[in-house]
This record gives structure tokens, C-alpha cells and sequence, in this order.
DNA sequence: ACTGTCGTTCATGAAAAATGATTAAAAATA
DNA sequence: TATTTTTAATCATTTTTCATGAACGACAGT
């Protein structure tokens, strides 16, 4: 049961014979018959009743039709989705906390709406799981930062970053570890590349932080962070939209370790038409 | 893009690997290679990125993949549907005025409780009218009666109706046609056999009747024979359900002609695990 | 009776596919 | 580090499958 025997066969009922089922095919009766008869002959069952010089479908012959008649028009819908430029079908992007939160949701609205065909999905993990799941292929393009130098993945730049310190109100300047009243440290997940720049910057001064406090979200660290629990690095655009904006005192780290590029990262020879029209609304 | 090469294509996927999608498939893993690779070819568009001997899906393998599951699981169905033996999907049923009001209701029900898969399609028409149908290949099964001889279609003998010719309550017996006072013959559509009948029997007494009055329903007849439009011929069990039967006045036609055997009919050699069904209702 | 149409049968040549051996590169193991 | 396995790809060869064209028999319409 090959595509090609079904199309003869369909092709026979829909024109109601072989000679012009043939000619429809650019193909000579004599070969459409074979098809035919190797059919009923692989599947043991009579499609067709022979009477005269007529044939006629049986219902085994109606059933086949019917089953075959969509199986071709699925198969012509699969080469033209597949060769298809248009977007459309699944995209699993995969981003920072931060980044889903402040900069995603507008921009993939639109992109929805530009494309309703598309189905995006997002998952949110630090950078270097994100990069871990599209080496897998388990996502087809990630919104991290800080990912490693690799010949495997292709990469544009999309949103800089300014690393907040942040305190309670009414903590003193912050200018080098030091200055941190706090000795705890509120930070994301391991694997967070904020996180990683933030300790970086301690080591540079010859420190490290007392304790580390992992928490599970921005507002977790911020709520955290205004409560004196210790001190914070957020994005200064998560921080702008902290309700309780004014609880928090914040200070930029120093631009080599405070400013970050987030990238829009996909696996080199992965660019689809999907990935695209993502690429599109970004950069 | 033959089924065949989809095989190939899924069983890659869904082991991950050439070499295990050979084995179960039964082949050499150069083969299975070689028609993936011929594939892309075809379709212009790679399914696979090659990274250190491994294979990782592309989009476009991916939008493929999910086609050519649904692709093969419908081939599977649909040889299956065609080698079952079960009743299962469309039979087109035509039968007789009469027996589609008084004989087919209940047991037509029971066939469709026993074989819940079945899709029942009763059609109505005159005996050769159905006939015609059954031998272009419209319906799968009649009910009709007085079908030709014919070595296209088997047949078996399911209802014997008797025919009654039915006039105005208060006539006197009727022996022949003579008795008849109504010159109008009310009766089906041409081509009906109980009608066909009556005339045979006003021929086998030399006579005819005046006018040929056409009703399309037997409760029509019964109500203008009642009415006093006319003689009309129904069979009694027809007669048994009309709701005003004592307004009528019914004889018996003589046996030869008056007793009609329905028949069931079907296509040589298109006996179906649905007509097996059918039959086995009714016979 | 002639003519044209239709489906089928058959032998033949051409195209396609499976195979087995081989290679190159990477991963697993010692 | 060295060795063994595993893996995908390539190539020549054999096997299988398919389309072709000619011939045939059965019918239909003038």
C-alpha cells in the first residue's frame, strides 16, 4: 500500500475507469491495472466488481476511497507545510525569568498576532539550563545572557541590561562589595547569569557574600530585599516594575559587570521560517 | 514521499538513531540512510542536523514527523477498516414505500443498536427504480418486490405481503374487476410492482381501468380511496396501520397475484460484512 | 460487419531499492 | 592514553519493482 498504488486507485474511481484514470496520470492503462490488481491482491480483498467492460467499486472498494482520499490530501497538506516559508506550527522559546516577564509578553503578542498560525510555547529557566535545552533540541531558540562562545549556535543580540544592587530604602551609596550592609545574598536559582555576574563582582574585590538565599522569583528577591533579608541584583527593568518600588534602595553595579546583553540564541542550520518571523519581532 | 519512506523516516525519530530504526525495520542501517537522505533530497529541505553521528530533528523534520504520524496511523486504520470483517460504516438501503413504513422501522432499529458503527442510509423508491440504483451501484441493498431474474444480483425472500384492493366503506364483495364501482384507479408512482400487479389483474379479465390516478404516499391512497376518489391497492399490512381503517372497505386480491414476496437484493459478489448484518436481521 | 473503446495479459527493459563491504568520526572502555 | 564499539555515510552490486507497448477479448454504437 504505497502512495502511488493509492493514487492510481483513487484516481480510477474518481474518473470511473482505467483509461482515463491513466491518462490522468501520464501513465498507461495497462500499468494502472497492475496497481490495481496488486492491491486487491496485497490486501485480499476485491476493491473493484468487473463487470463487462465496467467497473465497480465494492465496499471494501468505497472504504479504501474514503480512507485513501484523505490520506492523499494529508500527505499533499505535509509536503506543503514542510516546504512551506509561511510561519506556523510550534516554536519553544525559552527565556530568563526576567526577560519573560518584562520584555516578552508585548512583543509575543504581536508576533501571535501577526502569525496566528504559530503556537508558541515558553518556558523560563536560568541561562544555563536554557542553553542545556537547545543543545538538546528541546527548544528551538532562548532569550539568555552570557552564553558561551559556540560554533553550534547562531545568535543576535536583543535587549542590554542594567544589573541593579538593591537594598532596603535608605541604605548608603553602594560602590564595591563592601558597602553592602547586608551579608546575605538574595539571589535566583544556580545557573543564573546575573547571579554569576553579581559573585564575579564580589571575588573581583576580594570577597564573597556570607550566605546565599536562593529564591524562585524577582519579586520574591525584591519583596525579600526590602524586607532587609539581604541584598538583591535585578534587572533595572524588572525593578521597574516592582509595585513597591520606593521600599528599595538600588545602585548600578559597575558597567563591565552590570551591563548585560540578553541574546536571542538558536541552533546553527535551525532557522526556520518560524524562527524568523521571531527574529522579526525582536531585532 | 511513499509511505514506505515515511516508515523509514518516523522509525528514525522515534529511536533516535539510523541504526536502531534499521533494526526494526528490518534493514540495513545504508538503506534506511539513503532514503532519508534521498527525502530531503526530494523535498528540498533538511530533516536532520548532523552534529558528531548524531541526528537532531530540524523544524522542518519536526512539522514532517507530526504529519507522517498521523499519516501512517490512518494507512494502518484503513487496511485494517478494509480487511475487517465487522460491520462497521455506510450501507445504502432502498426499499419499497411500504416496507420502509411498516417493515423496516423496528428491526432497522435493532441493526443499529447490534452493530452501533453502522451508518444506515434508507432511500424509498419504486422496485424498478431501486432496482436501477442497486445495479448502478447507488445503493447496497434493496427491499423490492417482483425484481427480475438477473445473474447481477443474489437475492432472498424476507416479507410475503397480500394485497388488498381497497375502496369507500359500504361496497360490495370484490371478486374480479368488474365488481369495482370506482373508475379511478388510484396507485404509486410508475414503476411500482403492487400496481403493476393490479393492472396484470384487470388485463387477466379483459378490462382496464378508466383513469390511472398517481399519489405519492399510501396514506394519500388510503385517504382518497376512502374519500371515495377511487380503488386503490395497498398491502394489508399497510392497511393495518392506517388510522382510519373503518373508512375503508379492503378484498383480498386473488393469490397468484396477491401475494407478493419482498425481496432482499444485493450485488453478486458484493456480499459485505454489513450486508452479512443486514441480512442476517431480516433473514 | 465494421469500428472504436475498454480492461486485461504478457514479455521486456529501465528505474529504484536493499544489501554488504568499507570508511571516517566520535563515544565508551580499559 | 590507547583500544574497542558505535554510528552515519558512501559505493558497487544484486535484487526487486515498475512502466511500457503490443496483443487480446469483450462489448457498444453506428
Amino acid at each position: 500500500m504505497e502512495i502511488h498504488d493509492l493514487h492510481a486507485f483513487v484516481s480510477v474511481v474518481e474518473h470511473g475507469g482505467v483509461t482515463r484514470a491513466a491518462q490522468k496520470l501520464n501513465r498507461v492503462p495497462s500499468g494502472v491495472t497492475t496497481r490495481i490488481l496488486q492491491l486487491e491482491d496485497r490486501l485480499g480483498v476485491k476493491l473493484f466488481l468487473r463487470e463487462k467492460k465496467r467497473l465497480l467499486l465494492t465496499p471494501q472498494g468505497r472504504t479504501l476511497y474514503e480512507h485513501a482520499r484523505r490520506v492523499l490530501d494529508l500527505m499533499s497538506e505535509a509536503e506543503r507545510r514542510v516546504k512551506s516559508t509561511e510561519p506556523g506550527g510550534k516554536l519553544r522559546i525559552g527565556a530568563m525569568e526576567s526577560t519573560a516577564a518584562v520584555r516578552l509578553p508585548g512583543r509575543l503578542a504581536a508576533l501571535h498576532a501577526l502569525h496566528a498560525g504559530m503556537e508558541l510555547e515558553l518556558t523560563t529557566g536560568t541561562s544555563a539550563a536554557l542553553y542545556r535545552h537547545l543543545l538538546d533540541n528541546r527548544l528551538d531558540a532562548i532569550f539568555a545572557a552570557d552564553v558561551p562562545q559556540d560554533g553550534r549556535v547562531d545568535r543576535v543580540s536583543v535587549f542590554e541590561e542594567t544589573l541593579m544592587v538593591i537594598v532596603p530604602a535608605g541604605h548608603g551609596n553602594i560602590r564595591n562589595p563592601a558597602d553592602i550592609a547586608c551579608r546575605s545574598l538574595l539571589a535566583f536559582a544556580d545557573g543564573c547569569s546575573y547571579r554569576e555576574r553579581l559573585l564575579r563582582w564580589y571575588r573581583a574585590h576580594g570577597t564573597a557574600p556570607e550566605t546565599v538565599v536562593e529564591l524562585s522569583s524577582y519579586h520574591a528577591i525584591m519583596a525579600a530585599a526590602a524586607a532587609g533579608m539581604g541584598a538583591g541584583v535585578v534587572p533595572a527593568s524588572v525593578l521597574d516594575i516592582f509595585p513597591n518600588r520606593q521600599t528599595l534602595a538600588a545602585f548600578p553595579l559597575e558597567p563591565d559587570l552590570g551591563r548585560v546583553m540578553t541574546e536571542l540564541v538558536w541552533r546553527t542550520g535551525m532557522f526556520s521560517a518560524n524562527m524568523a518571523a521571531l527574529k522579526n519581532v525582536f531585532a
